[in-house]
DNA sequence: CTGGCTTTGTGAATGTGTGCACGAGTGCCT
DNA sequence: AGGCACTCGTGCACACATTCACAAAGCCAG
């Protein structure tokens, strides 16, 4: 019996490192690991043991103080908070590059995401088949998201046709969207929308890279020693 | 001591902001515009005002009260922060479902993120030729990392090769890594890493749709007001 | 040159996230 | 049974990020 009244609310920094997790917890599930710390968990996943108990401390008390949290429990336990006690079929729109890619890609399917279909505006690419699946066209949309019940839209199609897609998924009835085109997308306010831009994480790293040679060039015309940041 | 020395900090958040703004000052210098207001900014890339000022406000004073920012002028103050004033050419580790598409995509030359080369440890793919590159043997990667100044690694191998790949491109002497494996990578404090995962991405949107299913309490104000998310 | 209008740049207030430090359970060993 | 070593859960302080609100600054008309 689990109390649905109690609607916590768990911080945005702590559902996107969650996943993180999960993943790491399944691993250590499959090499047979039965407990694990905060200190270990928080080692593998890349950050502070204190974070990794706060997080997890939002979805209950499920460790046990001089143990550590029981692995399967608390695989159990964050699937549960994520959502993944069952499958959400995903629709693609844009079978280009990108959409083969990720329609080829088989890992969708594993983690629970298996594609339910994937469209294009484009007649000439109907009809051919990507990783099991018929690519069909766009129109059928709507049809897709019903008889399959798919919540989440994946646009992935050049950033000129992007707000299209994003009208017609919303139109079609998906609630949330991952976006990959670099487009900022306009959609009514329930929707929700986490966007993926390669040039974006390009540029930031493009910022540090600068950053790096600049500060020696900035140091001699300054004069000034400069201290690496961490 | 001397203010020089902080003032070319950028917060990470404005850091990761600024690529959205530079692609819709670039498109809207292509249609016209010369001047843009904070608040035309703000709406385009779907953010707060004061958000896009206060952004602004990390490069100098680039503005002008009552007119608003020159595009022209801006592009060009972004670019340089963001280190854009030259190409970056990027090295791809993994020549598989990921690799093809992201070698394939022409974007990233046009970005300023060429492609100097893609390598792969599977001799049957060496050899075949992706977007106009040749794919090469991994134990090359240092040459081409050296002859072609290479400072940025992109990762997309499956996740058991992920940690091997990140280490040979560190020895080769990148300093910088986009990750899309799904794998927690170990590094030298000095290298810049970034990820992307779809499948914590997934999960988040997951987790929102699940949230959206047990809280029948929330009566779906069908809401007219349409937001910008990015 | 003055007054009115617009929009920037930024101090201050608020909200969100992080990490330390430590009390409080738990299990093991003697 | 009692003590000890271990680890969770969390209060608190600090850091970072967002948003508001407004004075300062520029433009233009008359």
């Amino acid at each position: 019996m689990s109390p649905e009244r109690t609607r916590r609310r768990i911080p945005d920094a702590t559902v996107s490192r969650l996943p993180v997790y999960l993943r790491i917890l399944g691993e250590q599930g499959e090499v047979g690991v039965e407990n694990i710390s905060s200190e270990g968990l928080a080692e593998l996943a890349g950050v502070n043991a204190a974070k990794v108990r706060k997080d997890l401390s939002y979805l209950g008390s499920y460790g046990t103080r001089g143990v550590g949290y029981e692995v399967a429990y608390l695989v159990y336990q964050v699937r549960r908070e994520l959502g993944l006690t069952h499958d959400w079929p995903v629709v693609i729109v844009g079978a280009g590059n990108l959409g083969q890619a990720l329609a080829g890609y088989g890992g969708f399917g594993e983690r629970g995401f298996p594609v339910a279909g994937i469209v294009d505006i484009d007649e000439s690419k109907v009809g051919s088949v990507l990783g099991g699946t018929r690519v069909r066209h766009i129109d059928e949309l709507p049809q897709i998201v019903q008889t399959r019940r798919v919540n989440i839209g994946v646009i992935a199609t050049p950033g000129a046709a992007a707000q299209d897609a994003a009208d017609r998924l919303v139109k079609a009835g998906v609630t949330s969207i991952l976006n990959f085109a670099p487009v900022v997308l306009s959609v009514p306010r329930a929707i929700e929308v986490r966007k993926v831009d390669l040039a974006v994480e390009l540029q930031i790293l493009s910022y540090h890279e600068q950053r790096r040679a600049g500060g020696a060039i900035h140091a001699v015309q300054n004069g000034t020693g400069r201290t690496a940041s961490a």
